[in-house]
DNA sequence: CGCCTTATGTGTGGTAACGCACAGAGAGCG
DNA sequence: CGCTCTCTGTGCGTTACCACACATAAGGCG
C-alpha cells in the first residue's frame, strides 16, 4: 500500500457517518508507530486513543515474574484505549506496537465527548469492545487447551488479516514467543514444522505465509470464532466510502 | 444471611440513585438460581440480565473437543448479560450457575432502555464491564503461566469474596476442575496440599476455608490484581443504603 | 569484505499436567 | 440398615513444554 494515508483505512473511522466524522477529522493526528513503542503501561493515564491503519498493537499483560502473555491484538479493525470510554482511564495491562505502521490518534477528551453524544460512534465503540472481549475470552481458553502449533497458526492468521495486503510479517520467533507467552524454542520448533509442510517460509526476522489454507487447517477453532464474532458484530455497519470488506 | 431478599444485595443495583432505582424496582424479579442452571448458551438470544445477590455465575467457553474453561465469574458485584448493552445480544460463551442462590432479573428491553438514558446506570455498567475485562485478561495470562495450585487459590478466594458471609463452598473437585479447565485429579491433589497445610478442609462436595491468609500467600498475583482493579473502578460509587464495603 | 550482533537450530534433562484405570469411602435413599 | 451412586485417593505411563546451554548462521555496519 503506497496509497496516501487516510482515516478510512481504519474501519471504525470509516464507519462514522459524515456529520460525526467531520467533527473529529480535524483532530485526528496521523502518527507513526515504530515496532516496540509502548502506548501505555499499567497504571499510566491514557492521553490518546489510537486508531491503527497499518500498525498492529498487542494488548498484553506482564506478570511479576517478567513472563508475559498477549490477551488481544488490535489492528485497523479497532481502537486502542477502550478504558477511556469504559471508565477508569487505565488498565493493569500494556499496549505495545507489534507491527510497525501508522495510526490516527485522538485526544482522550475529544473521544469521550464524542462517545457521550450517544451517537453511532458510541454504538460502534461498544460493539468493537464486545468483539475485543470475545478475543480475550478465546485467548484465555486457547491458552489453556491448545498446542503451541495451533496457537501459532491462529496468531499468524489474525495478524495476517490485519495487514493491508501483504503476506510477510516482520517478526522474529522471539517476538512471537513473547506474544504467545511461550519459549522462543517452542516457536522455532512449531514454525519449523509449518515451514516443512510448505505453509510458511521464514528467514531471520521475516515470516512469509505461502498457504493460508494450510494454516487454517492446523489452527484451533479460536481463530474462526474470533473472526466470525467480529464480522457478526459489525455486519450492519455501513462505510462512507468503498472499503472492500470488514472481515476477510 | 437469613435476611429477606433485597436488590441492594447486588452492588450495581445498590449504587443506583433513587430516581433510577425507582424506575427499575417494579420490574426486578427475584429468581432462584439452582446449581448448574444455564443462563445462556452460545448463540442464544438473551431475554434478561441477571443481577446476582447470593448466586455466583460462571462465564465460560466450551471448546469443540468438549473441554472448557472459565473466563470470568460474576457474583453480587456485577451483572450477567453485558452483551445486551455492548451490542450483539449474544456471545460465543456460556453462563452457568456455579453456586446456587438468587438473582434479580430484568427484561432485556428495560435494561437497554435504562442504559440508553446515559445516566449513572450506563456509567456503572460500563465500569463494571471494564472490571470484567480485567478479570478475563488476567485469566488468560494466569492460564498460561500459573500452576494449578496457584489458580485454585485464586479461584477459591474470588469465590469466597462473592459469598455473603460464609466460608464454605458447596462444590465438588470435579466442578472446580471444569471451571479451571483442568483434570479432576489435578484439583484433588492441589486441594490435598492445601488441606494438609491447614488452609482448607473438605469433604464430599464441601470446601471450607480455614485460613484465608494462607490461600493468599499461595495464590498468584492475579487474585490481587482483579480485586484491586474492581475496587479502583468502583471507588467513587455511592450506595443508597449502608453496604459495608464493595470489595473486602 | 570481515566483524559482531542477533536470530535460529538442536540437545539434554526435568517437570507439571495429562489420560486412564481402579480402589475406597461418603452420603443419600429406599 | 444396607445399597448404590458419586466423590475422592492413588498409581501408573505419556506428553508437551520448560530451563539451560551451546552451535551455527544471517545480515547489518564499519
Amino acid at each position: 500500500m503506497s496509497s496516501p494515508h487516510s482515516p478510512n483505512q481504519n474501519y471504525l473511522l470509516a464507519a462514522l457517518p459524515p456529520a460525526e466524522f467531520e467533527r473529529l477529522a480535524a483532530h485526528l493526528e496521523l502518527v507513526p508507530m515504530p515496532l516496540g513503542e509502548i502506548l501505555y503501561e499499567p497504571g499510566g493515564q491514557l492521553q490518546h486513543a489510537y486508531f491503527p491503519t497499518t500498525a498492529i498493537v498487542s494488548l498484553h499483560y506482564v506478570m511479576e515474574s517478567g513472563a508475559s502473555a498477549e490477551t488481544a491484538g488490535v489492528g485497523n479493525e479497532g481502537v486502542v484505549g477502550i478504558s477511556l470510554f469504559m471508565g477508569g482511564g487505565t488498565t493493569p495491562s500494556s499496549a505495545v506496537v507489534q507491527t510497525a505502521g501508522h495510526a490516527y490518534r485522538l485526544e482522550s477528551g475529544l473521544l469521550m465527548q464524542e462517545f457521550n453524544r450517544a451517537g453511532l460512534m458510541q454504538r460502534l465503540l461498544l460493539r468493537y469492545t464486545q468483539a475485543l472481549i470475545t478475543q480475550m475470552t478465546q485467548t484465555a481458553a486457547c491458552n489453556r487447551h491448545h498446542s503451541i502449533e495451533q496457537q501459532l497458526c491462529r496468531w499468524l492468521l489474525l495478524t495476517l488479516d490485519r495487514l493491508p495486503s501483504s503476506d510477510e510479517l516482520i517478526m522474529t520467533h522471539e517476538l512471537v514467543a513473547s506474544m504467545l507467552g511461550v519459549r522462543r524454542e517452542g516457536i522455532s520448533e512449531a514454525a519449523g514444522k509449518l515451514q516443512h509442510a510448505g505453509f510458511i517460509r521464514y528467514r531471520r526476522g521475516h515470516i512469509t505465509v505461502l498457504e493460508r489454507s494450510g494454516l487454517e487447517t492446523r489452527a484451533c477453532e479460536c481463530y474462526a470464532v474470533v473472526k466470525k464474532e467480529l464480522s457478526r458484530l459489525l455486519s450492519d455497519v455501513r462505510y462512507r466510502q468503498d472499503i472492500t470488506t470488514v472481515v476477510r
